[in-house]
DNA sequence: ATCAGACAAATTTTCATATTTTTGTCATTT
DNA sequence: AAATGACAAAAATATGAAAATTTGTCTGAT
């Protein structure tokens, strides 16, 4: 038995005005799990926790339609998620949604994978430090080059 | 004692091209930690830390001047950090640079604070949903309302 | 009480274009 | 060998107008 709310109750508890409801529903940005006979919205508590995050991806300031374009691309890239909003990590500023699982992260919007932590980057650097390859001088006095003052003259 | 790098040096070992060290340099985005009196430029292992990290988030699409931007930022909301970009965990997309700094996360260029994992939405809607204050029914069933068909008209 | 439709205000995109940055290449200097 | 200066190509940013999306408010229907 699973409890559903009515718009009036989603509303009030998620802060989305019913307007928002009503137009998410239509858009297809959410659709209530269930809908009555007559019409009306039943939406889950899954939804509900779909419902929160959007409110609060807005909030931050990420725009419907990149809301949208999370989704899409969380749909794509892991297809197998039925509440993209509900069930994963998510963190947003106002620009970029982030998504967490297993471990790693990527961006929501355009697929994206992110990067390398500083630490890695030392390795790194030591390591083409070491590395023989092209014969590299591994270090340098600091102020080698004598300075040669002759006599100089400027063009025009 | 200190080891230092020639530009070439750090050129090779960073993959920076020496053009774009000497306009770095010049634009101020990094100046070696040394020059020498004849106005040779000596990177210290730090800079060459730094430079790597610049170059990755060039390669990973952040422009310099968003680079130059989270380095003003970082500077800003760190100011002890001598060195922004080889003191912190970055991490990174085409768009937007986060730095991880105890335990949270910030967007760098804004300095805007990043937020919310899904759990916490969780228990914020279970919170709602139990306080009691505006009296919601916090079940409904599912199809409740009866549709009475009546005798219906279309304007126009 | 919820929904659907209509209209307008507010907010976001989308382009196209002008401007500024950044980088490469080459010649010259130190 | 490295730096500087100059010129041009490439890339990124800023700007502004047009178009599309989103939301509020109201009215009538179920």
């Amino acid at each position: 038995m699973q409890s559903v709310f009515t718009s009036r109750q989603a509303s009030d508890i998620t802060g989305i005005t019913q307007r928002q409801l009503a137009y998410w529903r239509k858009s297809g940005l959410l659709i209530p799990s269930y809908t009555t006979p007559g019409g009306h919205a039943r939406y889950t508590f899954t939804d509900l926790i779909a419902l929160k995050t959007a409110k609060q991806l807005l909030d931050t300031g990420v725009s419907l339609q990149k809301i949208r374009r999370s989704i899409a691309s969380l749909l794509n890239y892991l297809p197998n998620l039925k509440q993209p909003l509900a069930g994963t990590s998510i963190v947003a500023t106002g620009d970029v949604v982030l998504v967490f699982q297993e471990g790693a992260a990527f961006e929501a919007i355009t697929g994206q994978e992110w990067i390398f932590p500083v630490a890695d980057m030392e390795r790194e650097v030591l390591l083409r430090r070491k590395r023989p390859g092209p014969p590299l001088p591994s270090q340098v006095e600091l102020f080698p080059e004598t300075e040669t003052i002759v006599a100089r003259t400027r063009k025009g």
